[in-house]
This record gives structure tokens, C-alpha cells and sequence, in this order.
DNA sequence: TAACCTTTGAAGGAG
DNA sequence: CTCCTTCAAAGGTTA
């Protein structure tokens, strides 16, 4: 499918499998317990660029230009040779920082730049579902140099949103997945993903998520004034009438999210395919019994909170009420226990359990023990059986 | 041809 | 602070 495997540079020698708590815990924002951006010092060895990487980024439309004074990249006639200011030059330039944003960032590089060539650049080029016109500009077109000011700047190459972990997580099992399934629709596919990655181990998530926070960090450093507001408006708005919300409250139904269609629709079709999965990723064939892979005697209790929601605790209003529903057995289990300020601490549950926030122990003595619910949709059926009164606020 | 679908997470704006 | 919206990827499907 892809010619070029997305991700390449996510595969597991960018991690120390097992470990990422521990470098972690030392960026919590002692504010909030939610890993704050390094500093920049702690960014080089992740981002390092290279006079490549910089030489990618595309045709210097003006945008480059320093803008509000923002120390910016400054391109040579002959393209970019100069490092980031900002980032220290590394040998071991993370192939992240060239495959993730650079690829597309530059011309056909003259000297091999980009190995990966991964095709899924941050940046596209201007042409890339621009808005036909700049309705703000003027039609005619008459005047120039403000104008022409604006152009250029609206002109500036499409900087697309950092990916967040799951879409990482995507990006790397969607062949995969598509390889063993017969599916090929990506809604089912996502399906697919969306579950697996409920129940991937804490490790294997928090590859992901650091992964991603190195994104953003790596992303914001690159563009500081980007705001993903820059990105609104580029997509044609979707003709939606009815919000999720609404549709939640209309129809009374709780679990059903985001009033897309019927997950039945694909999900009785990907049926064939779709595995609980485990922790392992090799279990995309595997039977519909995990019990098996992930066989833990120990914390059966735990087990349907984690089932229905192993890590994040989002902001979705269907998670939020499993988590409410879940919140007692949730917040008295081990990970729980273990991240004991996201009692204290509401703001926490607005946003995917810090990995950092939790200890390091926590995260490797309490696996993941799905092996009681069969399936996702079995832990689902547990929830929605659950009447929403039942919803007891937990206790300390 | 372009939007839709589907997933989770991040970000930003509104109230 | 909470809630809501949008976008990020992806590719078959639909209008």
C-alpha cells in the first residue's frame, strides 16, 4: 500500500522498551504532573536537525521571513545548510525529525537528504488544498505591496498538526492491519486501530505518547508561531448538522459516541480480522481469546476498567462516562493507587494519564490484564449494562 | 472530484 | 475550568 513505510523511524530503536518513565518523570510540569515541554536543551538530543532536515523545508515563499521577530530560517539562495539556530546539530540526528517533518520540506534533496523519504510531511506544499483564493485578498487583484505581502504569507506551506500518539500508532500498525485483514476501508481500519490501541500495554502506549510529546516539541520548535487555529478552515468543513453532543442527549444513549455511523457497519464486517489484540502487535491473526497472551491470574478486578479504558482518561464524553462508571474500581486499583493526584488533581482527567505522572513501577507491575474480557465490545456490553446511576463518586 | 467515514489526541476558542 | 470544535492519517465509499 504505502511505497514507503509511514513511520519507519517509530520502530522500536527509537525506544528502550520498557523504559520511558523513567526520562519522563524528570519533564512533569510540577504544576500541572503533566510532562511539560523540555527544555530546549533536552530537545536536541531528540530533534536534532540537520543541515538536511533544515535544507528541506520548501521553497522559501517569504514565509520564512522573520515574523514577529522569530529568529527564523533564513534560506540560502541554494537552499537550506544552516542548522536550526535553536537546536544544536547532533550526529545522531533523530531520523524522527527528518522523516516526520523534513521529507516534503524540500526539494528532491540534492545530496540524498532525506533516506526515509517517508511520505507524510508536517509540511505540504502551498498547493496542497489551499483555499482556491484568498477570500481575503482582494479579487482583482489591483494593488501590491500589502497585498502581495499577505499572499506571500498566506501563501506559506500548509504546517500540519503534530501527530498525536494514536495517530502514530496508526500510522505504524495500519499496514499491518490491513495486511491481515481483508478490510481495506481506513474507517475500518481506524476501527480496528482504535480498539487495539485500548489495548495496548501502558509501555507500548507511552512509546506513543512520548513519542508524540517529541513531536509537538520538535513541531513548535520548528514553526513557534504555528497555532493549529492555522489550520482551520483548511479542511472543508464537514456538513455535519448534528453534534455529537447533541446527538448523545437526544438519543439518551451514552455509548453512543460521536454520532458516526453505527460502528456495526464495519466493525461486523472487520470482525474476521479484528483481534482484542495484545500488547504484542503480532496478534493482528490472533484469536478472539487473549486470555493466552496476556494471561495475568493477578488483578482480575481491575480488569474492566482498564479493559474500557486502559489509559486515557479523555475528555469524550463516552469515556468520560465509562470512567465515571468505572471510576471507583478504577481509582482504587493499583494504577490508580499509583497515580494518586489524579484525585487531587481534575485537570489531569482532561488529558490522556500522564505516563510520567505515573510511577514507574506502576507501569510495569500492573499489566495490563485484559485476559478477563474477551473482547472490547464485551467490556462495552459490561459498561452499557451498567446503569448510569450506578455511577458512585468515589471515595477515598 | 471532494467530502464522508472512523479512530484518538491535541489545541484553541467560547461560555 | 469545562465543553465543544477542528484537524491530524488514510483510503474505500458515496454524492
Amino acid at each position: 500500500m504505502h511505497p514507503l513505510t509511514p513511520l519507519i523511524t517509530y520502530s522500536n530503536d527509537h525506544f528502550s522498551p520498557g523504559s520511558p518513565p523513567s526520562h519522563l518523570s524528570p519533564e512533569i510540569d510540577p504544576k500541572t504532573g503533566i510532562p511539560r515541554p523540555p527544555h530546549p536543551s533536552e530537545l536536541s538530543p531528540y530533534y536534532p536537525l540537520s543541515p538536511g532536515t533544515i535544507g528541506q523545508i520548501p521553497h522559501p515563499l517569504g514565509w520564512f521571513v522573520p515574523q514577529q521577530g522569530q529568529p527564523v530560517y533564513s534560506i540560502p539562495p541554494g537552499g537550506f545548510r544552516h542548522s536550526y539556530p535553536a537546536l544544536a546539530m547532533n550526529a545522531s540526528m533523530s531520523s524522527l525529525m527528518s522523516s516526520r517533518f523534513s521529507p516534503h520540506m524540500v526539494p528532491p534533496p540534492a545530496h540524498g537528504l532525506h533516506p526515509s523519504g517517508i511520505p507524510h510531511p508536517t509540511i505540504v506544499s502551498p498547493i496542497v488544498k489551499q483555499e482556491p483564493t484568498q477570500p481575503s485578498l482582494s479579487p482583482e487583484g489591483n494593488s501590491k505591496t500589502p497585498v502581495i505581502v499577505k499572499k506571500e504569507e498566506e501563501k506559506k506551506p500548509h504546517i500540519k498538526k503534530p501527530l498525536n500518539a494514536f495517530m502514530l500508532y496508526m500510522k505504524e500498525m495500519r499496514a499491518k492491519v490491513v495486511a491481515e485483514c481483508t478490510l481495506k476501508e481506513s474507517a475500518a481500519i481506524n476501527q480496528i486501530l482504535g480498539r487495539r490501541w485500548h489495548s495496548l500495554s501502558r509501555e507500548e502506549q507511552a512509546k506513543y505518547y512520548e513519542l508524540a510529546r517529541k513531536e509537538r516539541q520538535l513541531h513548535s520548535q520548528l514553526y513557534p508561531t504555528w497555532s493549529a487555529r492555522d489550520n482551520y478552515g483548511k479542511k472543508k468543513k464537514r456538513k455535519r448538522e448534528k453534534q455529537p453532543q447533541q446527538q448523545i442527549q437526544e438519543t439518551g444513549n451514552f455509548v453512543a459516541s460521536k454520532n458516526k455511523k453505527p460502528c456495526v457497519q464495519y466493525l461486523s464486517a472487520e470482525k474476521s480480522c479484528d483481534s482484542p489484540a495484545s500488547s504484542h502487535g503480532s496478534m493482528l491473526d490472533s484469536p478472539a481469546t487473549p486470555s493466552t497472551a496476556l494471561a495475568s491470574p493477578a488483578a482480575p478486578a481491575a480488569t474492566h476498567s482498564e479493559q474500557a479504558q486502559p489509559l486515557s482518561l479523555t475528555t469524550k464524553p463516552e469515556a468520560r462516562a465509562q470512567l465515571s462508571l468505572h471510576s471507583a474500581s478504577f481509582l482504587s486499583s493499583k494504577a490508580a493507587a499509583s497515580s494518586s493526584g489524579l484525585t487531587s488533581q481534575p485537570s489531569l482527567l482532561s488529558r490522556p494519564l500522564p505516563f510520567s505522572s505515573i510511577a514507574p513501577t506502576a507501569l510495569l507491575t500492573t499489566p495490563p490484564s485484559f485476559a478477563a474480557i474477551p473482547s472490547p465490545q464485551a467490556a462495552l456490553a459490561v459498561l452499557q449494562a451498567q446503569p448510569l446511576s450506578l455511577v458512585t463518586k468515589p471515595t477515598d
